[in-house]
DNA sequence: TGAAGTGGCATCCTCTTGA
DNA sequence: TCAAGAGGATGCCACTTCA
């Protein structure tokens, strides 16, 4: 659970509206991040992007960015260590946080459920549609467009491949038992024909199939979720 | 450190001769391991195959694989990996000193070298100047057929690719900083085209370029390393 | 010299929690 | 319901060890 993922867990930004003094604290992480933009080290076995392979010196700087979406950030926000950018900036910081009211740690820390509007929604459906995982730099573009952190789009994506799990595993046993996530599923990066996709604000994504947007009709079908969605009025 | 790396670290099976009493506990759990082989699941964004999306209940058996690179092959295939039928075993000795003495915990514990055979440098050799990365299934396969472990293989890789690194990076400023490791690195795969190679004593492997071997001449030349391996008497 | 060890970080998955 | 938290597994990288 170390490097687990919570990293950078600015919740919301922009979009949501709820926010803890957690959050407030974390904000300011988030923009910096994008900066160094050095992500994607990891994807080994990609077609990818990564050409670089950037020779970064040591191990310290890797707080910052470093790779790809959220790093850093978890240690700090729990506690431990290197306080929180914010602040941190004095030595004192520790303790800073600390005083603040006396029991700061003995706080409940309330638990926020962020609500992503139609539109984050939508866009996160429709790119879902196309393929289940995201290299790194769709992450950080799909978040980017969307105003999220690249860690809730990798949650989101990963609470809804659970879903789509469950679904499949439950309200039918018949045919294909969980094809259906690798099908489209596992990104089939072809190096090559990328195209620009308007469902990613941009982004390069290759193209497996055209999902209807937008679409003369007012609603789209996720297929997955056999949901409709509005395009009028999404927010 | 929790979930590291060093999972199966199950260290010289059948290739080297030497090793403690660490090794001898170990022994065990990596039998047990490979059997769930889970391994694979995290290449996200790639092409590969892993199609299945196998529902594991469980996360026991974690493994999975999921996305692309890497994937899912290992499981099955790897079926484990039944200790590879070598000789492994005549061991005794080192084995034996160790244990031998009472305070086994307290002892120094030492460190041993493995010294891969010609054989086996050659080969990996041969598959490094191929692709950089492995996928797993491919790793399992080049293992089985080296009689190594799987880890002994992915370390071997880690430190070629940054041997590589290092020789690219002094001995030379000049031109592509160290793009020789993305280039032929990433592997590409491109699922379609797998070709079976030798080199992977009959694994699929997604042929980059061939690389001479056998070749008519006695010698082979390894571009990056600028040695020659000699075909005839290597073990 | 080079196989391993160590530590840090990232992703994925599963299960669970709580607004 | 569903965004997150928690915990476990595995991979890669940078460094360091030490036969």
């Amino acid at each position: 659970m170390p490097g687990n993922m919570s990293k950078e867990d600015a919740p919301s930004r922009g979009a949501s509206l709820t926010f803890t003094i957690d959050h407030i604290l974390n904000l300011k992480q988030r923009g910096g991040q994008e900066l160094y933009a050095s992500k994607e080290r990891r994807g080994k076995g990609c077609t990818e992007d990564l050409q670089a392979w950037d020779v970064r010196r040591r191990r310290d700087s890797t707080s910052e960015e470093t790779a790809q979406t959220k790093t850093a950030a978890r240690r700090e926000d729990r506690g431990e260590n290197t306080p929180p950018p914010t602040a941190c900036a004095s030595p004192g910081a520790a303790a800073a946080s600390e005083q603040k009211d006396a029991e700061p740690k003995v706080q409940v820390k309330k638990k926020t459920r962020t609500i992503f509007s139609k539109r984050q929604i939508f866009q996160l459906e429709a790119t879902f549609d196309m393929k289940r995982y995201l290299s790194s730099s769709e992450r950080a573009c799909l978040a980017n467009s969307l105003q999220l952190t690249e860690t809730q789009v990798k949650i989101w994506f990963q609470n809804r491949r659970n879903k789509l799990k469950r679904q499949l595993t439950t309200d039918m046993e018949g045919p294909a038992p969980a094809e259906h996530l690798s099908e489209a599923g596992k990104n089939v990066q072809l190096p090559g024909f990328y195209k620009d996709s308007s469902l990613l604000g941009g982004c390069l994504l290759p193209m497996q199939f055209p999902v209807v947007y937008p679409s003369p009709a007012p609603y789209v079908f996720f297929s997955n979720t056999g949901k409709y969605f509005g395009l009028l009025g999404a927010e």
